[in-house]
DNA sequence: TCAAAAGTGTTAATAGTACACCCATGA
DNA sequence: TCATGGGTGTACTATTAACACTTTTGA
């Protein structure tokens, strides 16, 4: 059967990581200071090559793992890169997947060891290859997903206070909300519950804090932030 | 250079693509009744395999004119398929691609050697391999695309009537619209121009044919449908 | 006592939805 | 003359957007 494949040329195919983290207000990824070639010295996405005993998704999320020691984290692709001389030493095919991480919970030894830290969105370095259209359709995909399903609190620590979440979602659209209207909004949407516990790290009076659940949110699936 | 890429395996990378086409009132798309193997008998989508000197984008619009003929298709990447079983013979990686053509300009002769015809999406044959799910992916995909930016035109004739552009945003939707409303919407958007001819062919008294004005659109994007 | 963030409702504007009849024509 | 598809407007409902003050408390 493989005789049918046979005269068809092969290629290498890697997975890039977009790696979104929230931190102070700002949305952040997580990049490297390329300590290899090729464009060592200058910033790209994390990547690897897709290996033959892996599937492409499963590559994407090794190279995560490789990075940050996390598991099962919100993965998805978000396009393929197949210019042919997007990458100037040898041809190669990426899949870009975005991924959103809390950003208190990675391991920061492998990050410095890969020498990788996070970066502000809104003002990053100049990235090696495309990864820059990467990032843009990254970013697109986002807040077209974060608009209408609830993967915003991948981004934060289980219990937030709704300063916290409007600080996010206005960090993700890029622009002011009202907090009246944004409140009201989330006090439709049973699945953000409000605990007994207060936070007192941000301000005086204390906040109150929230908790995503997902059993409520699977009995009644209407987001919109 | 080479070197440091050389560890690492390649793989056969393919596109499949989704043809969509409209036709009295439904949703179709081109598939083909394979006559080669792996599989052969059974349906699929149009495929090939990415060349050395093509990026994935462009082997996706030549897989396109092999079958059709047709160039400059509006077509869009909605998603890359990497499961190491997924193709039975060999590994392969295939990026899916959506096609929006006009049903009544591609080269019926070249479909025809190729063995594939137009299915109505509501009553398709089973798919081998994965490309069932490639066929829900792109569905996704248009009725989001369809419903914020003008892609449906693209399945329609230069010149059109209402009933027809209903027709089809009802086949996109899966549901009935209200003409008024419908009429309403279109009305104010400039970019569908009315001209003055008639189409008779639908009806004894005629209906006015529209047409989508790219350059008009261009200056006011604002689509919704 | 005051600075700093938390919390809280109402109103106006806009967008979306429901709905029914007359028109023009060719057969 | 009638069957067929073309064409039109209004009232209601739901959603979204705008807007400002009081509360709590640690420094």
């Amino acid at each position: 059967m493989a005789t049918y494949y046979g005269i068809n040329p092969k290629f290498y195919v890697s997975v890039d990581c977009i790696i979104f983290g929230f931190d102070k207000g700002c949305l952040k990824l997580l990049l490297l200071k390329r300590n290899f070639e090729p464009q060592k010295g200058s910033w790209s996405l994390m990547g690897g090559f897709v290996q033959e005993d892996e599937s492409v998704d499963e590559a994407a999320q090794r190279v995560l793992k490789e990075l940050t020691g996390l598991e099962n984290v919100y993965m998805e692709q978000v396009g393929t890169y197949g210019d042919v001389h997007r990458d100037p030493g040898e041809r190669v095919i990426s899949v870009a997947y975005s991924a959103l991480i809390n950003i208190n919970e990675y391991d920061r030894e492998l990050v410095d060891c890969h020498n990788a830290s996070w970066n502000a969105l809104d003002s990053l370095p100049p990235l090696v290859f495309d990864h820059q259209q990467m990032v843009e359709q990254a970013l697109a995909w986002f807040r077209r997903k974060a608009s209408s399903e609830p993967v915003g609190f991948e981004l934060l620590p289980e219990l937030f206070t709704l300063t916290q979440l409007q600080n996010l979602y206005e960090a993700i659209y890029g622009k002011r909300m009202d907090k009246r209207n944004f409140r009201k909004q989330v006090a439709m949407m049973d699945f953000i519950e409000k605990t007994d516990l207060i936070d007192k790290t941000g301000s005086k009076r204390g906040a109150a804090l929230y908790r995503f659940n997902e059993k409520t949110y699977r009995m009644a699936p209407k987001f919109k932030l």
